[in-house]
DNA sequence: CATAAAAAATACCAATCGGTATATTTTCGT
DNA sequence: ACGAAAATATACCGATTGGTATTTTTTATG
């Protein structure tokens, strides 16, 4: 957050990457364009040059940055949650806590990223895959552990709850998104929360 | 499907709706040039601008076509299912149905569409909200004449079955395409099921 | 089978694309 | 406050973009 002992290039990097953020996130890799950056940043295209190699490195950046805020507020949220049941919760509440602000980013990297990055810039899709795989990991992880100590039920199948919420959010943010009713996401993860509970011993 | 008595400007046009369909939806329209059209229809630039006024035309023509390959399945399985339970389960049905058919295809055209021709195109995009809208007014419908019948339970929230239904296929789709597992598909189709069930009387 | 009309190919357009070499300005330690 | 180094701007590159005017080829009809 603070620019205080960061070198010029660092701070305009760190510049770059939060104007065109938005911007590649909202227009895909192929739909953006240096003239984009350019005109977001105010900045020339020698000086974007001089701090990124090429047009991928930016969106690649830009990839990470819109990420890191849910993952943030996820990994926070889950860490604080003591039981279980409650870190599965957490995706939920923090999905239903953020759903104007992904809505000002432009909707969820992830899909946005899987779905315009593919067939068009192979890096980016298989960093958005990675995402989706981590992410379902984690709830599988959460799940399987909520088995161990008895919170949830011994015959659930962790996949199939990892695979179900993961889709729900990703489907409601998009509908939410696309058709800008906020009722999309608010029942989708209404959804998620009846899985939840539904495994709940 | 038959070419008899067509005009030979119709038999291209339907040509390279044909052929284009599949690149604008796995590129999207900002991804897609007239290279990409030139290159899978063998044709001139000159023979494509000859049929279609722009690459808008053939973005929008290539949308429909891409849409109809479902659209008709979904109003035939509709229409032969006497219940309204059972016209319900045709949205399941159909999905199952069609796993392979929308991975070769390039995933959902509607979604892709809402996602990446969002700022990017406007027509395309309204012609995808559209049809989300039309969708869910569709199984509104089904739920509300389900309840008028007995059929279901009368205090279901027609709008919320209908919007967590499209979330499910839209999102699974999504996920299934992402990382080419198709168990997301298939457990969000489950899922849909499951929600179908949960409100029969 | 000739011929007019329709369709497709060729050749071109300005604009924009991503990217680079070089010149200018700004930063920052001494 | 000076000067080297770092950072930014300028000016350019070839390639590709969507699109058009014109020419050639193909289609269909009398």
């Amino acid at each position: 957050m603070s620019d205080a002992g960061l070198s010029k290039a660092e701070r305009t990097r760190r510049f770059i990457i939060e104007k065109s953020s938005p911007i590649f996130n909202k227009k895909g890799y192929a739909g953006t364009s240096l003239s984009d950056l350019t005109q977001a940043t105010g900045l020339t295209k020698g000086s974007i040059y001089g701090n990124f190699k090429n047009k991928d490195e930016v969106a690649v950046c830009a990839f990470h940055h819109n990420l890191s805020f849910i993952i943030e507020s996820l990994t926070s949220e889950i860490d604080k949650s003591r039981t279980y049941v409650d870190k599965l919760l957490a995706y939920p509440r923090v999905y239903r806590r953020n759903i104007k602000a992904m809505i000002a980013i432009g909707g969820c990297p992830i899909l946005n990223t899987v779905i315009d990055a593919d067939n068009t810039n192979d890096t980016l899709r298989s960093l958005a895959v990675d995402t989706i795989v981590d992410w379902k990991r984690a709830i599988v992880k959460l799940v399987y552990k909520g088995k161990k100590t008895g919170e949830l039920k011994p015959d659930t199948d962790e996949a199939v709850v990892a695979e179900n919420i993961i889709s729900l959010i990703e489907g409601g943010n998009a509908m939410t998104k696309a058709t800008g009713e906020e009722s999309y996401i608010l029942n989708a993860i209404g959804q998620t929360e009846n899985i939840i509970y539904s495994i709940v011993r």
